[in-house]
DNA sequence: TTGAAAGCGCTAACAA
DNA sequence: TTGTTAGCGCTTTCAA
């Protein structure tokens, strides 16, 4: 910068100013400068600015990795979701610092302290509400992507999983479901509040509900695929499966298949999250919407209002259900299997 | 860091060294300070750090985003990859900036040059491989996942893309398919080399090609889908069809089903890539499969090596057929549709 | 083994 | 409208 100043015969603030389009200075001079600085193709040290501004002008993105597979990032509906963030953060002129953090491990939320960016935006509250709710505390720059929570300390944005999970049932029982099992990880607040929508569903239609069709796993299409394995091997009627997302309904229809169970005819299946591929899977998945593009949009923008010092209210996106062939009314049928395998 | 200096009565020279674990230091005087500075919660300013050294120890990567739909980020097997380079950059102590660019764009490759990392790694090589040979001539602190190309001034890691076409096409001409059809971006460096493949296969076999069974499209859903449709309004027999990914395959099948065209049975079906979801689709897909996890790795060493100063050498990686059941040998049948659309 | 001091490249008071 | 100057928080010579 110093030698532009030299060659442009200015001084080193002049410089400075002409770069970052300052008002107070002569056009012309302006002008002269950036005209030199693209000459000599010089760049403003990016670093060295941050430093001095005391902003990065970075915000951390943190997704939940899959213990098993740390390789492997999550859920594809997260993955769609970052994406739209990642937009929004480039039209703000904001970088975008992508982090998977396994949740699983002990250390949990310890490796938050460490971040340094201007905010953090985290996908999931996966199994560290609390964490989050300490961390929040000390450094507001936080939003989340999750489910609304009665002691929330932070900002979430997210959908409605409770009317998600409520939709979903509602639909299966219309459909004609009596026997409508459900697949998917209930230790995540997300998956806890879609769990609670189907009980009501359950109960606002006069269904008992049958814990032996209740399996709460992780979200790896492995495990949605031995989770319907496990189902299949309870020996339990069902005629229907909700799935706490698409990946698992995938997986699961996957694993109907392979035991010759055919969907819908045999066995009507719901997902969540309408990913991209819901629509594009055989047979096409019943999924609930949730609109990522909104979704990214809101927690990019909130976040910025938070570092700008705002005052910023968590939103609950509203939610619909996008019906498919996965769950089309077919001449109805039952599957029993295996009434021999039947532990827990 | 001046505070804890007199906190524990010594310089900040001294507080420096003991933080960055010097070894020239009394291990007392390190030891005092380093419960001093986890007692007061402190912690070095990274910005300043970096600043100082002139490092970031921050890598970019630079993941191309679909032209029509911004907001998703492309193609699931570059995003398994990505989490796969997001290890191993963590493990070498590295943060990851992650950007999608639209290489449609005008402008195309001169954002690099904005870019302010340690270094750049590029999934894909997209329409960019000049401006990629371009950049790397003043930039040598890249690496790119994509095709082996005769100019390549970069470094690159790839799959065995011709190979991986021979395979594929091989196999569905063993299964006994007579007339396959190609869907896929051609355009693209690792594309093309799959066509090659295909090519070379057929003329192995003795197999005319036949230009009406070839689609060149993007690496969109929606693409695979309306590519699929395309085929079979031109009314042209075919009995398999090689994608050149996964998701394009499962955009396909779904096509195909909602025609009444079963797979494997009507026709098969081979893909690429070999992503996760590949085994739970139904059916199951044929896939050529590249291992993300090594790819990864070697990428992000590669990747070290150069900043280091080092070397590096291109490489390709061996590559192999992962048969499932989209391309199973059924009872044969040849598919035959709207002779009368028989435009282009 | 430690301290004093310089300086990384930039911006922003303040002065001119 | 421009220049002078100080200083962001750190590391690293060099000297003690």
């Amino acid at each position: 910068m110093s030698d532009l100043a030299k060659l442009a015969g200015v001084s080193k603030a002049t410089v400075s100013r002409a770069l970052s389009g300052s008002e107070l200075i002569n056009p012309a001079t302006r002008e002269k400068i950036q005209a030199l600085a693209k000459q000599y193709n010089y760049r403003l040290n990016t670093q060295a600015r941050n430093f001095r501004l005391k902003e990065s002008l970075t915000i951390t993105v943190i997704i939940p990795s899959a213990e098993s597979a740390k390789w492997q990032i999550s859920d594809p509906f997260f993955l769609e979701l970052l994406g739209s963030i990642s937009v929004c953060l480039m039209e703000k002129g904001h970088e975008m610092l992508l982090s998977a953090v396994d949740f699983h491990l002990p250390d949990k939320t310890s490796g938050l302290s460490k971040i340094n960016s201007d905010g953090i935006i985290v996908i999931g509250q996966s199994y560290i509400h609390k964490g989050l709710n300490e961390y929040a505390r000390s450094h507001p720059q936080l939003v989340v992507w999750g489910a609304r929570m009665e002691d929330q300390d932070y900002c979430c944005v997210g959908g409605d999983n409770l009317r998600g999970g409520l939709l979903a049932t509602q639909h299966l029982i219309e459909r004609g479901c009596k026997h409508i099992a459900i697949i998917g990880d209930r230790e995540v607040p997300e998956g806890n509040l879609r769990y609670q929508g189907y009980l009501r569903a359950l109960q606002d239609a006069g269904i008992e509900r049958n814990p032996a069709l209740e399996i709460s796993i992780g979200s790896q299409k492995n495990e949605g695929y031995d989770a319907t394995l496990l189902l299949l091997s309870r020996g339990v009627k069902f005629d229907g499966i909700f799935l706490l997302s698409d990946a698992l309904a995938m997986a699961s229809i996957s694993a109907l298949d392979e035991h010759g169970i055919a969907v819908p005819k045999d066995v009507a299946i719901v997902g969540y999250d309408d990913i991209s591929l819901a629509r594009y899977y055989t047979p096409s998945i019943t999924s609930v919407h949730q609109d990522r593009e909104i979704g990214g949009r809101l927690l990019v923008e909130k976040l910025l209002q938070l570092i700008d010092g705002q005052e910023v209210e968590s939103f609950t996106m509203p939610t619909n259900l996008v019906v498919r062939k996965s769950s089309k009314k077919t001449t109805q049928a039952t599957v029993t299997q295996h009434p021999a395998d039947n532990r827990e």
